[in-house]
DNA sequence: GTGAAAGCGCTAACAG
DNA sequence: CTGTTAGCGCTTTCAC
């Protein structure tokens, strides 16, 4: 019933435990009769590794955190996935925590993974700057912090790893028009988070150069969820203001904008085309399916695992920036038949 | 940089480790003035306790696995929410594994959560009997396991959470009736999960009470994603079986269905009424949004987290199942003017 | 090639 | 009320 210790097949094979344990970490100095033996017996008895022990041994809790501000899209899951396949091969656990957008329930789970003396954390933060002090703290006191989607601010000299969004943005921006688009919406994100303002700079510079910006059409939204993209999207036809097309931040703004759209008889894509940025499996769910910007999101969490793994092993070690690369897919909700496409 | 332990303490204030553990442990047998002492101490020099060496004491890792089907709908994480609502408040970390509804690859999950020395495992399973084994294995090996949502067969003696599958799934196919309809498909879940068939079987039987079942109306799936409910409806369109509604064994069958439905110009709910059972938000981020058994998600999550500490400070605790009741959520899905509702 | 001993950080008898 | 000791399970010097 309990677990086989070293100390179990020491008394069994009448060896002391630093040959057992040596036999088992294929040590140099240990006879090969002797390593058989232990090998058999650790099989018979059923050995296995008491990991507590090993961490404590090795001041690792061989665990870390993942923060991320919302799971109501697969967006993270997605994230997750791509951790997962980097750490848990190595024996590391990932422990997820929610921050449901709010600034400060990711405190409370930072200081959380904190008190479980995780190894490092990966985190998509909620507010640029609002926790910065905060990061800053954690990792002065040993805990390497990577981020991811959304990053702080340059004054943190931190890893991360992002998509290039200013240039996914603006080429959307292009198929838009492309498709005869000439009053085009964005629903922006957040202004506290980087892509937010990066990918409203993109669109922002390609309406401009086909000298059809109107500064009416960059509405702020309140956050984003659906509720949110439906909010937009009212308050934009209580005002009259004419549109015939979306770029949403998110996928959820976008999705929030489109169902209200339909609820109100208006068509899409003939009347309002919709599209969004995001790349999860929620784009393809709803009718029509969205245009969107998909990113890659497993090899993000892929990166992010190997730059915290980095830090990990050498605290020492340069902090690193990963631009990948997203694209754009054409879907239903964009699928005009007067556009040059 | 490296954290303060007790040693460090004991060295500060000349006190044995002992006393200032019991200090911070607050003990009977301790000086008030001493523990003052310690305590600012402690504060001052930021000690925080190593929780491996705790674990290694208690012979716990404080952690504990929750294994679940699928990601990319919102249920796993709503269930996470409460599962961690009751766990991160007694110190313990929890670490989510995916299925993606391979048995194989939840076999994979168990295994590694094994070797990880979780104190006790939280799983929604795959498949009902593939993997029994294996459960039963892990339990004898010292590892509880409770169960919830989708639950093996009554052949292992464990603690589970479920909901009222059978009467939920007979009030909605009474509701689809009371607004008229008397084609009602049912698009059955996986024949290897219980609920399934729970579901499958209060629709039965209530469509028999009134006279109108017909086995052709049952139809078989190959799997739970978006892609199968299409292929399902896809299906009985082909063979040009007439149908008016259509109640899904889950939102994300529901809402394949239906947005193939949508795609071929079969109005909703108007020609085909469509309602499902969940309770994730993903109900509401399509239009029209969907009729739903909406299940406390939150709540199984507490509830197991609960069954599973009993459990785990108490491996000779008795076995507990528990029914939650859900609830039914009506919406424009099945919004027809002609029902006595 | 093997064993003894120390130590990772902490707690809990057991003595005083 | 406080200190000494042992031990959780494992690895790694240091001897032999």
């Amino acid at each position: 019933m309990k677990p086989t210790t070293l100390k179990d097949l020491s008394r069994h094979l009448s060896l002391s435990t630093s040959t057992i344990s040596r036999a088992l970490l294929n040590h140099k100095n240990i006879h090969p009769e002797t390593r058989k033996r232990v090998l058999e017996a650790a099989e018979m008895l059923g050995y296995q590794p008491n990991t507590t022990a090993l961490n404590l041994r090795y001041g690792k809790s061989k665990s870390i955190g993942l923060v991320v501000p919302e799971m109501v899209t697969p967006f993270s899951a997605n994230v997750l996935k791509g951790i997962q396949a980097f750490l848990n091969n190595i024996g590391y656990k990932v422990i997820i925590l929610v921050s449901d957008e709010s600034p400060d329930t990711e405190r409370d789970n930072l200081t959380l993974l904190e008190r479980f003396n995780v190894d490092g954390i990966i985190l998509n933060l909620c507010h640029e700057t609002y926790n910065q002090a905060l990061y800053a703290q954690i990792m002065e006191r040993g805990t390497p912090i990577v981020f991811f989607d959304r990053i702080p601010g340059n004054a943190l000299d931190v890893s991360k790893v992002i998509v290039n969004d200013h240039i996914q943005a603006s080429l959307m921006a292009e198929h838009l028009i492309s498709t005869g688009c000439k009053r085009i919406v964005h629903l922006m994100g957040p202004p506290t988070v980087r892509n937010a303002t990066e990918r409203a700079a993109g669109y922002q510079r390609i309406l401009v150069k086909h000298g059809i910006f109107d500064p009416e059409l960059m509405v702020k939204t309140h956050g984003t969820t659906f509720g949110h993209g439906k909010e937009a999207v009212k308050e934009l036809l209580k005002k009259g203001i004419a549109f015939d097309s979306i770029f949403a931040f998110t996928d959820t703004l976008a999705i929030g904008a489109m169902n209200y759209l339909l609820e109100q008889g208006i068509r899409v894509p003939e009347e309002v085309a919709i599209c969004s940025f995001s790349g999860t499996e929620l784009s393809t769910s709803v009718f029509p399916q969205l245009s969107s910007v998909e990113q890659p999101l497993k090899e993000m969490g892929e990166a992010a695992a190997r730059l915290l793994m980095d830090k990990i092993q050498d605290s020492s070690s340069d902090s690193r920036t990963l631009v990948l690369d997203a694209k754009l897919i054409y879907r239903g909700s964009t699928a005009r038949g007067s556009g040059k496409h």
